[in-house]
DNA sequence: AAATTTCTTTGACACAGATCAAGCGCGCGA
DNA sequence: TCGCGCGCTTGATCTGTGTCAAAGAAATTT
């Protein structure tokens, strides 16, 4: 953990990568200039904990670069992550004191920060701030819902796949190459993390990822580097129907 | 399913049972007025389904009595309850065309409909609306992400007492005996539903109350009445550290 | 009241995934 | 260069839950 953090930090959010897409992407120059005032940016290496559950929470955000998660832990250690924050999604909810959930870095994170009661304050004076963030909150659900049937009713296999082609999907704009069915990108998360996220343990998702690879549904270059020859052929192997991911 | 519906309709939100829990829990006399304008009610019977999944939604609105459910499908029919909409809960989403699942009534239901064209200009106008469906959602976040902890990571054994500590909880108010830690409430939900709620087959759920029965955990007065005579104890079966569930 | 249907319980057995255990391989510090 | 540690893979075995099957109980229809 002797890295420097170098991770380049926006100077204003007219050059945040992620504007567009994050709780602002609806405001104007003015109402950018408020959120400028009462904004930080904060770093995290990978592994560190963000937040603690049941911890007083004095910022909400947004991820701008890097991963992280939402984990639940039961008394006897058994854990289910809850949430993957990629970078433009939301952390933390208004009107709440304490953090529900760990927030955990999965890999190198910058986050942007607002304090939370100028925050609030703010949602009450611009309302298309809350119109925002009920339409990112309300997609948070359906993905939340998305994945009770992928944690409910899949298989380890499925779940595997199902993982592989939401990650691809999240950042295909990024990797995709064009004018193919081909993707590639990197996995942000270790086995441990994908069985925490998946509700596996990490040996039964090391070997569906060999049974996969050997199967020629992926191709890894290392271990977390991940080739999808066929998109289309991975959804089949999610039990998705054949655009239902991609194009829904 | 040849009895008449004759469930009590409010006849305006003024009586309206579940006003101080709904969308419109914030509303003045005013805006009452106008959601009157806009609104209608339509019974369904147990077993009806009130939304097909991918069917264009014509309204928003909120289950005033009675259960109703969201349901995933996959092609080879597995299924997963990904929803359960006890009275005051909001259905629909405000800005898509489609319903995402099918809502399925579980028991006799009586919807409060809003007609969603005229709802969502209205939520435009009127900014705590959002503001109050902007909780609501949260809400509902947080019960879908608790309810992937009891998916992912719970024992069938823990599931079952999982939910009806659940529902034994949202229906507290109604069936709490005073001063004691006994509650009881009828089950909303078949063991097929209850298996589609929480991942397992109806066989496992079956065997799973049969235990917690015979382990004195619970008692059942014919199939669907449960009584609860130590309700820490069913907190513990279900996993939850003893008071999370319930004072949290 | 008998017949039919639907919901539920219980049993026997199979199997997917967990658990326990060993060993690989790559990066990093010495 | 070596060795150490951590993330990952693979194997052997065990077990919780699914699957298949039968039959009881309750509700509804005839």
């Amino acid at each position: 953990m002797h890295k420097t953090m170098t991770a380049q930090i926006p100077r204003d959010c007219g050059e945040c990568p992620i504007r567009h897409r994050a709780v602002c992407a609806s405001c104007e120059a003015d109402e950018l200039a408020q959120l400028d005032e009462i904004k930080y940016y904060k770093s995290f290496e990978a592994g560190q904990t963000i937040v603690w559950s049941g911890e007083k929470m004095e910022f909400v955000g947004s991820v701008v670069k890097g991963v992280s998660s939402l984990t639940q832990t039961m008394e006897d250690g058994r854990r289910q992550m809850v949430g993957l924050l990629l970078p433009s999604d939301f952390v933390g909810r208004p009107g709440r004191e304490t953090a529900a959930y760990d927030v955990t870095a999965t890999s190198d994170v910058v986050m942007c920060c607002f304090r939370k009661k100028p925050f609030e304050k703010m949602m009450v004076q611009t309302p298309h701030i809350a119109q925002r963030l009920l339409q990112m909150t309300l997609d948070e659900l359906d993905a939340a819902r998305e994945w009770m049937l992928v944690l409910g009713r899949k298989t380890a296999r499925e779940k595997i796949a199902s993982l592989l082609s939401i990650i691809a999907r999240r950042d295909a704009t990024l990797h995709m190459k064009a004018g193919s069915d081909s993707f590639e990108f990197d996995l942000p998360l270790t086995r441990e993390a994908m069985a925490d996220y998946l509700g596996l343990t990490l040996e039964t998702v090391s070997r569906q990822i060999s049974a996969l690879k050997r199967d020629g549904v992926i191709g890894l270059q290392g271990k977390r580097h991940v080739l999808v020859p066929d998109f289309e052929r991975l959804l089949a192997e999610a039990g998705d129907d054949a655009d239902g991911g991609m194009l829904a």
